[in-house]
DNA sequence: CCCTCAATTGGCAATATGGCCAAATCGCCA
DNA sequence: TGGCGATTTGGCCATATTGCCAATTGAGGG
């Protein structure tokens, strides 16, 4: 594997691994329907405020969000048009999995 | 955040976190182009040859590949449809934090 | 049967990740 | 200016991931 192919790789495994965690999944559909505080966050999560500050900084970091000081709140926001498409392949993938783990318990 | 949304959630997140990967997305786009046995996909990606086993058994337990043993070889090869979509927006996701990250040097 | 090649598995060490607490920042308002 | 609420940051520990080596399994060919 060449040096440019394993930047290119990088740089996507970076964006997956953003996404490959339930907090922040649930971040990220959150915010699809609008952009929120991390109060308001915090408390759908019921987490502590710097586990999901951290959640936050992380998907930062990987480009998929932006956030916004106002005031004494930050509001964070999606920077993703084609994120309801990675969703939906993963639903797709997760449901053929429980079909198939039905399957083979046959 | 209730149970069963955490469950749909997890089940997405390990999909995502197999694909998190330099090597596994790289197998993922071999495998894209046609079944390949492991030898050939370890010959490309220059690793051990147990690690590149153990990559492809984290893709087979997230549901991703299928794997089908011929003679003394197995070969692997893509269990989804919509993996093209995934990385198609990766990609998008990258190249915008290329340019980003060149505006924020200015 | 024995040897070899292909692949998987077990084990281990290095590194990364996740989550909590405590401390530091930042805005705002009295 | 002092204090308060919102957020981020640093530190620490538990756990998970990665990658190599060594040992094991499995199929085929002398």
């Amino acid at each position: 594997m060449d040096a440019k192919t394993l930047n290119r790789l990088q740089a996507h495994a970076q964006i997956l691994k953003a996404l490959a965690h339930p907090t922040r999944l649930f971040i990220v559909e959150e915010l699809a329907h609008g952009e929120r505080c991390v109060c308001a966050l915090r408390e759908r999560i019921g987490a502590d405020m710097s586990t999901v500050s951290k959640h936050l900084a992380l998907l930062k970091s990987a480009g998929l969000v932006d956030d916004e000081k106002r005031g004494s709140q930050v509001f964070y926001r999606l920077r993703l048009c084609c994120v309801s498409g990675f969703l939906d392949c993963a639903e797709t993938v997760a449901r053929e999995n429980v079909t198939r783990q039905l399957e083979m318990a046959r």
